[in-house]
DNA sequence: TAAGATAGTAATTGATTACTATCTTTTGAG
DNA sequence: CTCAAAAGATAGTAATCAATTACTATCTTA
């Protein structure tokens, strides 16, 4: 317990960012202090301040760590699937995945949306559904080339769904309480919006 | 100017009301102080706790301002609509109207959806979703006993994925940074949600 | 019009915040 | 083994927050 109170700067950086991931699990992100991150790390507050410049750089630093895991695991996700909808599905149960294994990003991402200011987490933020959104458009258009999905498909509406249903299912879980039951809704939610954009009238078999 | 400086109660409550509502608009509404709602309104930090006793209460009076309104917005909306599925269409537009107007009211909703803690503001975010969520479940439910939409439809799953139409349009705008362009997107959106929920193939003439 | 009630002001409170200056311990390379 | 640099502890700072105080202006009504 009192063996790893030194760590190298590179490891307690590491430890601060998932600590402050954890903490969006439980805390509004707004409402999570320097102190609260400290004492959850069990280290005293000042120490944090000799890895990171501030507290914004703490933000920026989790901004990132999210968007690098989530890219990589929804690219991953991508590689298996051979047809455009199946990437679709590989995609959109992996963003599951990892929303269930962490679940305060959601309500980091929203909380950094809520910024008026274009603070640079922010901007990662819209960089990050920027670049998930090209990705979906165009693997929709892939699919509309392919016969695949129906051929008068309005992609860019399509890409905002996918999203939207992710969200819609994350809010239904902060309405309830419950993070888990994400997992259970997620295959219905996914059959739902593929049969909006399918071209065969046909659900998974 | 200086005329209207003495109000009655119920009179200063409601602007109060409005104040915070119209600086969810600009402002992220955890950083919203008593001192900022008393600028805005021109007016001292204590006075407005002439009219409530805390901070909190201001947050419940707002989300109740909010959900006694949009709701009110649904349920006109709907009473003008025959079959079920030109009721969903209204109430979607209905909603989305509301949003435009008060570009405040999603990040207030998920400002407060975002309290770990059960605060009284957040539980009745938490009511007013279930209850509309069990209001286009039941909506849902009598569109697929009319045969206007899909026989083996997941009503509640496409409750969810209503709702999170919307949230994906207004991500979608925090993303783009203008609310306006929400009811550009909404017309599509709804065209593509009910692909995926009516019975016959066709969109709308 | 006198008197009580209502609404607002100005100043201040203790608590909390991000951040910093200074001292102490630990670590690891030579 | 030594010792400098890295990492953390201790103990602050100024600023900001919600809330409260004592007082004043305005309205209402008997």
């Amino acid at each position: 317990m009192s063996k790893n109170r030194h760590l190298p700067a590179d490891e307690r950086k590491e430890l601060t960012v998932r600590a402050v991931v954890d903490l969006c699990g439980r805390e509004d992100p707004a409402r999570i202090t320097t102190a609260s991150i400290a004492k959850y790390m069990q280290v005293t507050q000042g120490a944090l301040f000799r890895h990171f410049p501030s507290k914004e750089a703490i933000w920026t630093a989790v901004v990132e760590w999210v968007a690098e895991r989530v890219m990589q695991r929804l690219e991953r996700a991508a590689q298996q699937a051979v047809t455009p909808l199946a990437t679709l599905e590989a995609m959109f149960m992996a963003h599951i995945d990892f929303i269930t294994e962490h679940p305060g990003v959601p309500r980091m991402m929203m909380g950094q949306l809520q910024h008026a200011r274009p603070t640079p987490a922010r901007r990662m933020v819209q960089g990050l559904m920027s670049r998930y959104h090209q990705r979906l458009e165009a693997l929709l258009e892939e699919g509309r080339a392919r016969g695949e999905l129906r051929a008068d498909l309005d992609s860019a509406a399509a890409a905002t769904q996918f999203i939207g249903t992710i969200q819609g299912l994350v809010m239904q879980s902060l309405i309830a309480g419950e993070v888990g039951q994400i997992r259970d809704l997620a295959p219905g939610a996914f059959r739902l919006y593929c049969q909006g954009i399918a071209a065969q009238r046909s659900g998974t078999p």
